[in-house]
DNA sequence: AGATAATTGATAAATATTTGACAAGCTAGG
DNA sequence: CCTAGCTTGTCAAATATTTATCAATTATCT
């Protein structure tokens, strides 16, 4: 809003940034300059330059970038300075996988609830939480502040569940889903889509060359 | 090749067209207008036309696009006609869900083999698949025409095995290791790194505006 | 069969994104 | 404290992508 506007293009390449940047920060690196990082990221210097840009004047000419300070900015422009609470709709393999990979509470996604509609699940735990029946998501939306809803449940309970739950408020959902889901505009929805994930592979075997 | 080139923006988008003209068939509908197809899908009407037509003029002036043809012609400029391989390693959750999606069969992905590492889980099963010791794999990649090699394991390890078996030969890994992996510029990595998706959700939260 | 409405494919214009180039400023070494 | 060598931030040029427009063609209706 402050800022003039960044671009998708830019905002699409601000985690990837992060992630090199706790991995320089793990290897000890202290300073490193956009022609190095260019090297390791694969990407031009310039674009590096341009896109950090877009957020002020993090490097200093002679130097580059201080690693440490650069990778906490890039944290606070993505927001990963505050906590999230996460649901997660569907205890399946994918669900349980989203529940048990740690580092995302490390980030500040804190999982707040499981939900399933299956009655094998439900009762059991997933690292200490309860799976409890989808039934109850509405109650436990109204009482709790939920921040994003993973969704990994098959297509047409997730446009379902989906819709319900923005109109109780929620605000984003992380949509495993193989679909599209029916929210308002203001709604944000990150969708993946493993399928098309694999059908880009099937593509590319079959043309050649690779894309970012 | 033949084609002039077509541009990675377009072919970003041919497995949601897919898989919208899939649902368009499972409804019966048998025609469609860009007109109507860019109202489902929220894309432009000229944007639907103009990357159709990359591959040829499927439409008709006044009548529109058959949807069962369109549905079948992207099905093989996406290499969906022929049968693909693929391997699976890392035996997890990950790997579990994506052993378990049955449509990936269907649309020609075969899986021929499931690794791991953990011995508590080599010797089980996976909807009749066996789940192998990682140590054989690459006695396994030069017995078998792996297409596709599935990455399901932490870091480290998913950039050992890729090089490994780049080595061997494997053209094609979709990686959900939370890396970049190192193999030659020929070898098509299509990554899918779940928690950039989630830090994309965090600064959308922040920042509101929702993206493609 | 002719008239009207619908709809594509193609072209051109408008936007968006990426890259190249370089002056200005900082570092580091003597 | 001065100089040589880096390296940034910025501006402009080059590419890439998206959107608007419209002539040409086909379907549909009477």
């Amino acid at each position: 809003m402050l800022e003039n506007k960044i671009s998708n293009a830019v905002i699409r390449r601000l985690p990837r940034y992060y992630r090199h940047l706790g991995e320089l920060i793990e290897m000890g690196v202290e300073r490193i300059s956009s022609n190095e990082l260019s090297m390791r990221m694969k990407v031009t210097a310039s674009q590096i330059r341009q896109d950090l840009n877009n957020f002020g004047g993090f490097g200093q000419q002679g130097y580059g970038y201080n690693v440490k300070h650069l990778y906490v900015e890039i944290g606070k422009i993505l927001g990963l300075d505050k906590k999230h609470s996460l649901v997660i709709i569907g205890a399946g393999n994918l669900g349980r996988a989203i529940a048990n990979y740690g580092n995302f509470e490390k980030r500040g996604f804190i999982i707040e609830g499981i939900f399933d509609i299956n009655p094998k699940l439900t009762g059991s735990t997933i690292r200490g939480i309860e799976v409890r029946n989808l039934d109850e998501i509405e109650d436990f939306a109204k009482e709790h502040e939920i921040d994003i809803v993973a969704l990994t449940i098959p297509k047409a309970q997730a446009i379902n569940v989906a819709e319900r739950l923005a109109r109780l408020g929620v605000k984003a959902f992380w949509n495993f889903a193989h679909t599209d889901l029916n929210v308002p505009d203001n709604v944000i929805v990150e969708s993946v889509h493993l399928s098309e994930s694999l059908m880009r592979i099937s593509y590319m075997l079959e043309n050649g060359s690779s894309f970012d």
